[in-house]
DNA sequence: ACTTTACCAGACAGGTCTGTATGGTAGCAA
DNA sequence: TTGCTACCATACAGACCTGTCTGGTAAAGT
């Protein structure tokens, strides 16, 4: 009933040049939300921990559901990014397929991993919540970008395929969130291996 | 931020034979948690629902936490009926292992369906809820259960097997939570046979 | 007739939350 | 100096939540 551990400020006033609010306001969002829940954390603990005033909040965000979205904005451009990072160091659509595998085992395996943010939050929030366009994003752009990958391969049937992918990342996130297992990581990418190859298999087959 | 649509008694006096206040309580939280949140709803709206007065429901339970925590409980008992209900239509191992995925598409298309009932209450409830022991509970029983089989069925690494259709199950319950896509049982289900033949045909060929 | 049990209805206390309003401070530019 | 901007600190209103308490009702047992 008591997660407000230790919140201190990450920058007092010692700090020669401090980052303006904003950026900190949104820099504490990020860790508390993900860490104990959007629902959990009030603003009076975001704001102590961003070493800000309650005004300044109301300044920059037009009230908490705000905040929200622009922390779950950040989440996803974070996402993308470490994706996008992940895809460029291959050439062939299968390795880049497995790619998005690759991104999640870093986080998956840190201690403080606490899930997909995007499942988190969708659980959290009432259902007419402003930040469920930003999850619903999050999940387009993974299932699309796969779904290009898998045409781009040869799947016999592209979407089916990236929608059986989607199934084993967001299975990783809700295994290691709740079992505390970051193999799930690695037990994923090696059945996206069998499914894209049994995909790929059957319309080099029905070519031949 | 109104969640609260029509909450009206699920029976009122008329009924000449009234069900006792604690499954009044157990029904009412039972539809609320599940469908809106544990945390967004009150147990005001509770106990209107039941058409209970607020002492019946401290008499009955120990708190919110309480009935939380039995709500959880009498999914879990749904759950495992209609897994092992599924499960006694098959003798096969490998029958057995997918009918697990049969036992939620079901559940699946339903129109108010929101997801695995334990991914949510997780997500929701603060890191020592009470509550988290049933969903870990329920996970281990279902891992449990797929490894077993995947022993009889003769995998060749039956922990990992299970461990895959696990993220396969949660995966599918996610998909089906964010996207609105009832189909996810069934690519769930054609992925699972994939990962279970390779599993099993690897023992076949060692053996031969 | 009396008591016990189970229950409903509502008031209330103590707490938390969001969002607003007030007042004071430091830096910078004209 | 004067004025402007950005900001911190705090008090406060209104709403909501949990949990306790009091009082009234009706049926069943003794």
């Amino acid at each position: 009933m008591k997660p407000e551990e230790m919140d201190k400020p990450l920058n007092g006033k010692t700090s020669s040049v401090r980052r303006p609010a904003r950026e900190r306001l949104l820099a504490a969002a990020e860790e508390l939300f993900y860490q104990d829940g959007v629902q959990s954390v009030g603003i009076d603990r975001v704001i102590e921990r961003a070493g800000v005033a309650k005004a300044s909040l109301y300044g920059n965000f037009n009230g908490k559901d705000d905040l929200v979205r622009a922390y779950l904005d950040a989440r996803f451009e974070a996402r993308r990014a470490a994706i996008e990072t992940k895809l460029a160091l291959h050439e062939a659509p299968r390795d880049k397929m497995l790619a998005v595998f690759d991104a999640m085992t870093e986080p998956l395996a840190k201690p403080n991993y606490r899930g997909c943010a995007f499942l988190r939050a969708t659980a959290e929030m009432p259902a007419d919540a402003t930040g469920r366009e930003v999850c619903r994003d999050a999940r387009r752009w993974t299932r699309e970008l796969l779904s290009g990958l898998a045409k781009e391969a040869g799947a016999s049937n592209p979407d089916v395929l990236a929608k059986q992918l989607v199934l084993l990342y967001d299975g990783a996130a809700a295994s290691a969130q709740m079992d505390r297992d970051p193999a799930a990581a690695a037990e994923a990418r090696a059945a996206a291996v069998l499914l894209i190859d049994a995909a790929c298999a059957k319309r080099v087959e029905s070519r031949a």
